[in-house]
DNA sequence: AAGCTATGATTTACGACGCC
DNA sequence: AGGCGTCGTAAATCATAGCT
């Protein structure tokens, strides 16, 4: 029984990589908070919506991105710069 | 909602990000054994009484505080 | 094709806060 | 006060998709 459910469980374990466009929207969101990287359960609601992936995965999204950003900031530089430029560019109309 | 503790550091963007404490015990995975017999209660009862959870520690060799935990974790999963 | 790395998901361990 | 509850998360680890 608990085989079949870790079965089941290990599963979800098979993913695809999220598509362009909701990396896209996710990076976005994350460099534009970089100060305080912590979507509301309302704004993980919408972000999902937009990416058509679940509230989960966000969470997932963003506690991996935390970590590996933390860890290695150098490595995320320019990835950092790029979301930077295109924010501004949108800030300026 | 803000958890555990933030550092002191201004121009740096993580300064502010929520960080472990040092002294946070690292992450130690379980053995097959220990995972299944925690199954095997948890599937007994949801929630543990002081006995069993002592007993469940003695046996798994873990403290009860991680047995504590474990079960905690295993109802948020079931979620 | 094989190896390596990036990435999404899962697993331990807590902090913050809640309720008895 | 004190202990165990949930919720959200950190950090480590797992599994494998997808490059090179």
């Amino acid at each position: 029984v608990m085989i079949l459910r870790s079965r089941f469980l290990d599963a979800r374990r098979k993913r695809r990589n999220f598509s362009k466009q909701a990396t896209e929207i996710l990076n976005e969101y994350f460099y534009s908070h970089l100060s305080n990287p912590y979507p509301s359960e309302e704004a993980k609601e919408e972000l999902a919506k937009k990416c058509s992936i679940t509230v989960s995965q966000v969470s997932n999204w963003f506690g991996n991105k935390r970590i590996r950003y933390k860890k290695n900031i150098g490595k995320f530089q320019e990835e950092a710069n790029l979301y930077a430029a295109k924010t501004a560019v949108t800030a300026a109309h | 909602h803000k958890e555990e503790k933030h550092e002191l550091d201004p121009n740096n963007p993580v300064a502010n990000w929520i960080h472990a404490r040092s002294t946070r015990k690292k992450r130690c995975p379980y053995t097959k054994y220990q995972t299944l017999e925690l199954e095997k209660e948890f599937l007994f009862n949801m929630y543990l009484t002081r006995d069993r959870r002592y007993e469940v520690a003695r046996v798994l060799n873990l403290t009860e505080r991680q047995v504590k935990i474990w079960f905690q974790n295993r109802r948020m999963k079931m979620k």
